[in-house]
RNA sequence: GGUCCGAUGGCCGAGUGGUUAGGCUCAGCUCUGCAAAAGCUGCUACAGCGGUUCGAAUCCGCUUCGGACCUCCA
């Protein structure tokens, strides 16, 4: 197929993804180019999402992100988790949604709103970029039965008293269960714990395409086999081959996913539609950490966003903004884990103030007949960056380059032309903007409104009069009070300046 | 117990068989009535012990420590 409309980044063909299905660093090539299918496995909406829920969703938005940079046409598909996904083992388990309405009193349909809402609200106070489709796994309830009627009728499962069950054992004699989390289905057997209530299954490493709904569970649909609800797995084979194809080409989620989550779709997928791998490239988002330790809501050691900006947090020195922290997640790649600090937050801070001062001083930079610097080199340098595995850390120490050269510029110690400070800002916009996405956080405080400007304007006039006469009381006085009230004046070379803290 | 991963300067965190990561902190300087802010400059680390190599922090082995998954988790 040609597509002559849709032009690629010459960049786009260096572009390699560490890729787990292969454990080896490979050179992306979509099946279908310029078309990439990209699935992200979303939140299971029965909580706030917390600090390292947001880290794997910030991972793949600047992949996707990226992606879009390099003029891929991207259908990111990324799901909700609104039935299936039980607590404890997988048989005494209770749905997650019906037990925290039951916990409420509410309808599982309100909790599984309420946190959707929680959650959309979230990713867009950190500027995440919503997916094309957002399905929900209630929403395919008859795909899934489809898919489970074409995985028995291959003889991949097997029903028991209502329930269906993936096979894993005769499967794997045909297919290889583990390949991606690299397990060995003799291990995985030695190590399950006997657990009470498996006596439905043949064997213990079979997980459930489809329970039986007890008489007290809320969530239940009518299937040939029963009254009940879809496992936890099965939603993601079914809405990624709905939307992406039988095969597609990047699959992401948390680290926490690759066993079993992750590893059960493949089987799934094949057991249904026979032995071709679904997805060629598998991407998991790392965890963030908190001493060492992951983040998890059953560890009790993760707060939510509403606390991270609030400061209102027992691990929480004070606040920090949304762009705060995802520049300090940007900073870590995200293969590796992530430990969350005050005093990286407040490192990343400030780091983050220099490079969006600088990005602001581009517009304004004095320019010159010529130049001396090399901006092409520096986008070569950070393409490159972006295409080893989605670099942001590399990509970032590239940025502060050009902050460097800004800086300089500025102060008149750099030449710069005006066509090199027209290129500069828009590599500053494609990569820390639109990449990144970064962006400039304004001041939502009450205070500010059109007014503010003239009325700071007028005080600084009068401090500087004051200066002019020399009445350093008067001047730190007003600075003073300023100060008190949370304005903070900065006196340079050609004025003051203000700016609320 | 099984599988896998990690250990980098005061802190956070990249990368690489031989050449500066970067940010923050700190110090000096510039600017400045003072202070703050801002900018510039400086600060050379790779857990321990062996081995391979002309050369290893980077490859291999062992040790110690830490973590993840094997059960719900992004």
């Amino acid at each position: 197929m040609d597509h002559p409309e849709i032009k690629l980044s010459p960049y786009a063909a260096d572009l390699t993804i560490s890729n787990n299905l292969t454990r080896s660093k490979d050179r992306f090539e979509p099946l279908n180019a310029p078309y990439v299918g990209l699935y992200v496995c979303g939140p299971t909406v029965y909580s706030n999402v917390h600090l390292g829920n947001v880290r794997t969703f910030l991972t793949f938005d600047v992949i996707y992100r990226y992606l879009c940079q390099l003029g891929y046409q991207i259908r990111y598909v990324r799901n909700i988790t609104d039935v299936g996904h039980l607590i404890g083992d997988t048989d005494e388990g209770e749905d997650k949604i019906g037990a925290k309405a039951r916990l409420e009193n509410l309808e599982p349909m309100e909790i599984v709103q309420r946190y959707t809402n929680d959650f959309q609200d979230v990713m867009r106070v950190f500027n995440i970029l919503p997916p094309s489709i957002e399905p929900t796994a209630t929403g395919h309830i008859i795909e899934q039965i489809e898919m489970i009627e074409q995985i028995m009728s291959n003889g991949f499962a097997y029903e028991a008293n209502g329930s269906i069950y993936f096979d894993v054992r005769k499967f794997s004699e045909k297919h290889d269960y583990g390949a991606l989390s690299g397990r060995k289905i003799d291990d995985l057997r030695n190590a399950t714990r006997e657990l009470d209530g498996q006596s439905e299954k043949r064997d213990p490493l079979d997980f459930a395409l489809w329970k039986k709904a007890g008489a007290t569970h809320l969530m239940h649909w009518p299937s040939p086999w029963s009254v009940g609800f879809p496992g936890w797995h099965l939603e993601c084979s079914v809405m990624s081959t709905r939307y992406l194809g039988k095969q597609f080409d990047i699959h992401g989620g948390g680290m926490d996913l690759k066993f079993p989550h992750h590893e059960c779709e493949i089987a799934q997928n094949i057991g249904a539609y026979g032995g071709e791998l679904p997805v060629r490239y598998w991407i998991h988002g790392n965890m963030l950490t908190v001493n060492g330790r992951k983040m998890s809501k059953s560890e009790g050691n993760g707060f939510t966003p509403e606390e991270l900006i609030s400061g209102n947090h027992k691990l929480l020195e004070r606040g920090y903004s949304p762009m705060t922290v995802r520049f300090f997640m940007l900073q870590g790649h995200y293969a590796g884990t992530l430990d969350f600090s005050n005093a990286a937050l407040q490192a990343a801070e400030k780091g983050l103030q220099r490079l969006m001062a600088a990005w602001a001083k581009i517009e304004n930079l004095p320019t010159t007949d010529t130049g001396a610097v090399d901006i092409a080199g520096l986008r070569d340098r950070c393409y490159a960056a972006m295409n080893d595995d989605f670099n942001t850390p590399v990509l970032i120490a590239t940025l502060y380059d050009g902050v460097k050269w800004i800086n300089n510029a500025a102060d008149g110690r750099l030449q710069i032309t005006a066509e090199q400070k027209s290129s500069l800002s828009e590599l500053f916009r494609t990569f820390a903007g639109d990449v990144m996405g970064l962006k400039f956080e304004v001041d939502t405080s009450e205070n500010v409104d059109n007014r503010s400007d003239g009325l700071m304007a007028l005080i600084c006039e009068l401090r500087a009069s004051a200066k002019a006469d020399k009445n350093w009381a008067m001047a730190d006085e007003i600075r003073d009070q300023l100060a008190a009230i949370g304005v903070q004046i900065k006196d340079g070379k050609d004025g003051a300046s203000w700016e609320f803290d």
